[in-house]
Parts: C-alpha cells; structure tokens; sequence
DNA sequence: CGGGTCGGCTAATGCCATTAGCTTAATGGC
DNA sequence: GCCATTAAGCTAATGGCATTAGCCGACCCG
C-alpha cells in the first residue's frame, strides 16, 4: 500500500542537463557527478540512465549546450554592426558568458579525443560559433587563408583571456576590465590592416 | 617467511612527481590517478602517502613542475634576443612545451580556489613566468599600466591558442603552423606601436 | 645491542559510476 | 474494457578509487 505520490518528479534528458550545467557553474565543471545531479531531484542515481548514458554523455552534453548558448549570444551581439562596434560586442559577449558560466564553459574545453562519436555534435557546433567570427572579421574586409589565421588569432586571445580570469590568473577586476578593452582595440588595429599580415 | 627482495622501489616525492607528469602526459592530467601512478612502480596505492598527502596535493605538484619547466624554458628562448625576435622564440617555446608536455601544461591551467595554501607556491612561480612576458615587452619600449595590458593580451593569445590546438580545435598541423606565426607576426606589429593603445 | 624512524604493507571505509533486474503506471491496439 | 508494451522510477550488487589506521621489517645512531 502506498508509498503513494511519489511526487513524481518527471526527469528529462533536457531537464537532467540544464542541471548539470548549473552544478557545474556553482561548484566547478570537474565537481559535476551523477550523486550530485540525483540529489537535486530528490531521485536514485540509477534513475538518471534512463535519461543520459553515463557521466562522459552528460558533460558533452553540457559542452554542447553551452556552445549553443554561448553562439547564440555572439550572434546577436555582433548583429547589425561591423568593424570596431561588432568586435567589441563580440568580444564582450564571449567574456559575459563565460563569467556567467564557468561551468558550462569549462565543459567546452575539454579535449576531444579524436574519433569520438559523442563529441560530434559538438564539433558542428562550434563551426558555427566560428561562423560567427568569420562573419565579423570579414566585415573588415578580411577573406581566404588570412581569415582563418585571424579568426584563430582572435579565438585564441577571447579564449585565453577569459580562461585565464576565470583562473584567478589576473589581479583586480577593475584592471581586469581595462585590460580586456584594450586587448580588444589593440586587435581591432590589428585587423584594420591585417591584409597584408600572412 | 620470505616475500624476499621487495625491489625496494625506492620511491620519493621527486620520483613520484615526475612519474605522475608522465602520466599526465601520455593519458591526460584528468585520467591522473594515485592507482596508475602507484602501478607504474608496482607499489601499493596507499604507499603513495608516505611521499605526497593526496591527490590533490599531486596534481598541485605536477602544476607547480610544469610551470618552472615552462618558466625555464621561455627564459632561455628569450635571452639574448629583443623584440621580433624575442616574441617569436618565446612564442615558439611556449607553444613547444604545451604540444609535448599536454598533461602537464593542463595541470598549470587548473583554476585556484581563492586562499589554497597549496597553490601559493604555484602563483609566486607564475609570478617568474610573468617577468620574463615583461622582459620581452620592455624591449618595444612597453612600460607601466600598459606593460600589464599588453602581457595579459600576450599570454591570453599564447595560451588560448596553445589549449585549442591541444583540445584539437583546429585543422591540419601544417596551417595551425602558419596560423600562429601569423598570430605572432601580428603581435609583433601591435606591440611595435603599443604605446598609445590604452 | 636497542630504540627509533622510514618506507613499505594489509585491512577497512566510503563515495561514486555502472549494470541488472524488479515494479508500477500510462498508453495504445484490438 | 483488457492485455501487452513501454517508460520511468526503484533496490541490490559490483568494482574502481582515495583515504585512513595501524602493522612490520630494515636501516641508522647511540
């Protein structure tokens, strides 16, 4: 008898991630376990395979929605601007997120070994972030091989920068702030003559 | 009665570390654990506590290793030599030692919880690595607030770049090349007129 | 010779991921 | 309306791993 409403707490593939990805942010990408996601739905660990293969399929899931989240607000960051304004809303956009959230973006991070199937959405995904920032730099006119050095160029200083800020590796989060806006209009000089930079 | 000639592994903390940076190495700083290192000099795992106080305080070791080897090494590339030329090697050295050291360039990226006693000596090696990026800035004339800028923009390009292409972001080995010298070409053309960047 | 420390060990604990197999509620076909 | 199926929870069991406690032999120093 009984043992009635088991409140039911009606899991979902979509709602177990959307709590990974907030642990994650909350307590670090690398403190994210399965313990922790069936506690917060008041729920057996076993419970959560029937909604995610394992523990790998859940942080790349996490990785992929991040890299969702984190496109979409590039996008609309640098739409209807161009030059100096889209670089710099892009490049805030980038910083923004990943100061919201560590987690998820840490969960992008990870090294995919290469031939991994779940990884591959992922890799699709982040074509598109890189989209983005092909759009942007070809605003300044930049195209072919040279395009792909830049948007590298400026992925790696994006990815670095919030990396190492997100590590403590700064000081003061004033200075934090202007070394950020100068890193990005140092680069904005840089690819208004970037043409003949290769 | 006998278990005689026990091999006496003959461990020490230094010999432990330096196993574990292999590891790190060969299976990723994530895959580090005290089971593989103790496999790795066919000891029990518990023995391992006689020499380091936990995992934890490993994987701080292996950081701590890695940054005064990259220290070393920045230093020795950058000596003797100024401006474009100085960039370029330290550039080069630094990107040497993350594509043959990944699990341990992996470890000096952990973030540091805010007040860990065992990360201090770490921030104070970080601080050496620091001097050397100044060093070479000093020689374009870069001094002060801008000094600052210009070191964290330096490092967050190297270091952005050096983890995308070990995450394996990139494409092929021969264009990943020349993107980064592109990259540190254009470095070379910010810094030369960094003066008035902020 | 005798005590102490050093560097191994075994045993035990507890957390975690994962698998197997049970149960019950909803669903859908006849 | 009833049965079969499936979905979504559960408990139990396994095995890896880190960590702690406490034993024990070898070597060093008096």
């Amino acid at each position: 008898m009984s043992q009635v409403a088991r409140t039911a707490p009606g899991l979902s593939r979509e709602r177990v991630v959307e709590a990974a990805a907030r642990l994650a942010d909350e307590e670090g990408f690398d403190a994210l376990s399965l313990a922790k996601v069936a506690r917060v739905f008041g729920v057996a660990v076993p419970s959560l395979y029937k909604h995610v293969e394992s523990l790998d399929a859940l942080r790349a899931e996490v990785a992929l929605l991040a890299v969702r989240e984190l496109t979409d607000r590039m996008r609309r960051a640098a739409v209807g601007r161009s030059r100096r304004e889209a670089l710099h809303a892009l490049a805030r956009a980038y910083r923004g997120y990943v100061r919201e959230h560590p987690g998820r973006y840490a969960a992008t991070v990870r090294a995919v070994r290469p031939g991994d199937p779940m990884a591959e959405p992922r890799l699709r995904a982040l074509d598109e972030a890189l989209e983005v920032v092909y759009a942007v730099l070809r605003g300044y006119g930049i195209e072919g091989e040279g395009l792909v050095d830049a948007a590298r160029a400026l992925r790696s200083a994006m990815h670095g920068f919030a990396l190492l800020e997100a590590a403590g590796g700064f000081g003061m989060p004033r200075e934090v702030d202007r070394s950020f806006e100068a890193m990005v209009q140092a680069f904005d000089a840089m690819l208004e003559r970037w043409s003949g930079a290769p």
